[in-house]
DNA sequence: GATCCAATGTGAGAATTTGCACAGGATCAC
DNA sequence: GTGATCCTGTGCAAATTCTCACATTGGATC
């Protein structure tokens, strides 16, 4: 049976009852209607239908080959309906990954976006290691840093993050606020500790002596609860820094700080209906926290 | 989705993965795969895969279609099992077709093969018109007189069904038993009312004036009933009689009454294990009731 | 980091499939 | 019974599909 097709033409004329109905229906001459069946028959080796002169009546296997060939002609039709929808309606699921750093102010978006699409389920991946548009395991991704140039990717500008230096309050009660850049080294710092080519770490390692760094980690997630619990001064998004009452700003963003952000797509996902009307929401959201 | 086998091709792709490994479990080239979900997808409008170098892995919209078609292509097997099975094996129904006459004889036949297949059905037609084999409405027929001539069907001859003339005890007590074909004047007889070309039938008006078949009937079996109610003396199946203790042969059987039986199944069907088995059957049972 | 390997993708020739035209029956209606 | 119609079946030409060969591109491994 390694030949559906032939199954589908057996399978009108068990329903029809003709070879000439079914090649109409299937839109094929009725000679390759015959030599289908003839085909199948002889694979199968057994007789599906009585010829004669009014036409092909089902045997009894040709009947049996009616009832499943019946139900997967049922299934393939709703499979149609369903994937031919997809394409051009918003369902099914969202699957959208980047740092966890984003995760506060994406959140939201993502929450707005589902409500907007009930239908849509929202998978949100963060993690240790990047998850991979080539291999379908995200549909959207946001990066930071250099433009990813993976060649099957579709990649758009996405403004940048505003990131501005933060501290909590009870670090400020405790140390005050430094007055100018010649006075960090009387401050303390949190800080990456490995060497990431982020710019505003690049800014710190050369404004902030090395020793002034006290707290430091490996993720910015980690960053900003260091920052929190007044362990120094450090980067935070403003977008996220607005959520705390307990943060005070100690400078104010500036753009040589921030790190371009990038909207990857896989192009089989881009030109979807799904992907597109995500973007143009997340575009539209976007607009709030750019530098 | 007017393609079964495009289907069958992008099912095989997202179980394994690969467009290669596809191609070699389908037994076609690569480049075949390729066009078959080139054009699926095109027909769908909906990715499928997600290209890249180490595959293809499905998308939401091929993991739907893995479903389904997985169901399908396990359902395809079981009936190609199903199929394959039934034409080596002797299941299912077997249809046979005869003169309502041949009920009683046929009837320990049928159902002997029965017990020998315990998986079959027995369908057992007989009726006011003929069933045709042509349309597939029996497997097998019996039938009497003329050789069939219809030009699908296989024909065998099945020797002679012996004939007899009996009456009932009862018609004996009253009535007495002829001592010859002279004395018939003064007996009743039970015949056809319909000039029918059987032997026994033509041999009957010949030799006996029409005024002394007193009871006549549209078909074999009513005249039977005729003969064991008493209403005279008429032709009854030897191997039939035999079942009646009521019954008293006037008349050893005679070659030249008996009509030719023939055995008649549809070409297509012919050769099947099922059709040979029970002519096989049916002939070794038939030695018995021969003349 | 160079190399090997295993994938996908594409153009041209070959092979299979398909379509067409016509023949042959069988049934139905009148 | 006779014409009309509908169905199956088959030889031959056309068209589509498939195969083959080669290019290409990432990924893995040493």
């Amino acid at each position: 049976m390694d030949n559906w097709d032939e199954v589908r033409t057996a399978f009108q004329v068990a329903r029809l009852g003709t070879v000439s109905g079914a090649a109409e229906v299937l839109g094929v001459h009725h000679a390759t209607v015959i030599r289908h069946i003839d085909a199948l028959e002889t694979k199968l080796g057994v007789k599906l239908f009585q010829r004669h002169a009014r036409g092909y009546t089902a045997t009894e296997a040709g009947n049996d080959l009616l009832q499943v060939a019946q139900t997967t002609d049922d299934q393939f039709a709703q499979l149609s309906g369903r994937l031919k929808g997809r394409g051009s309606s918003v369902t099914g699921e969202l699957v959208v990954t980047s740092l966890a750093t984003f995760s506060p102010v994406l959140a939201p978006v993502l929450v707005g976006f589902r409500e907007e699409h009930p239908e849509l389920t929202v998978r949100y991946l963060t993690g240790d290691r990047l998850f991979r548009l080539e291999y379908g395991e995200a549909h959207v991704a946001i990066r930071a840093g250099a433009a990813p140039d993976q060649p099957d990717n579709v990649v758009q500008p996405f403004g940048h993050q505003a990131l501005a230096l933060y501290a909590s309050k009870r670090y400020v009660e405790r140390n005050g606020v430094p007055e100018n850049e010649a006075d960090f080294v009387n401050h303390s710092f949190v800080g990456h500790d490995a060497e990431t080519r982020a710019p505003f770490n690049l800014w710190l390692r050369e404004v902030v002596p090395l020793e002034n760094i006290v707290y430091r980690t490996l993720d910015n997630r980690s960053m900003q609860d260091g920052v929190t619990a007044g362990a120094g001064i450090g980067f935070l998004p403003c977008s996220v820094a607005e959520k705390f009452d307990d943060l005070v700003q100690i400078e104010p963003s500036r753009p040589e700080w921030s790190a371009p952000l990038w909207l990857v797509t896989h192009v089989d996902l881009h030109r979807t209906a799904k992907v597109q009307s995500f973007l143009t929401y997340l575009k539209r959201a976007a607009k709030d926290w750019e530098v």
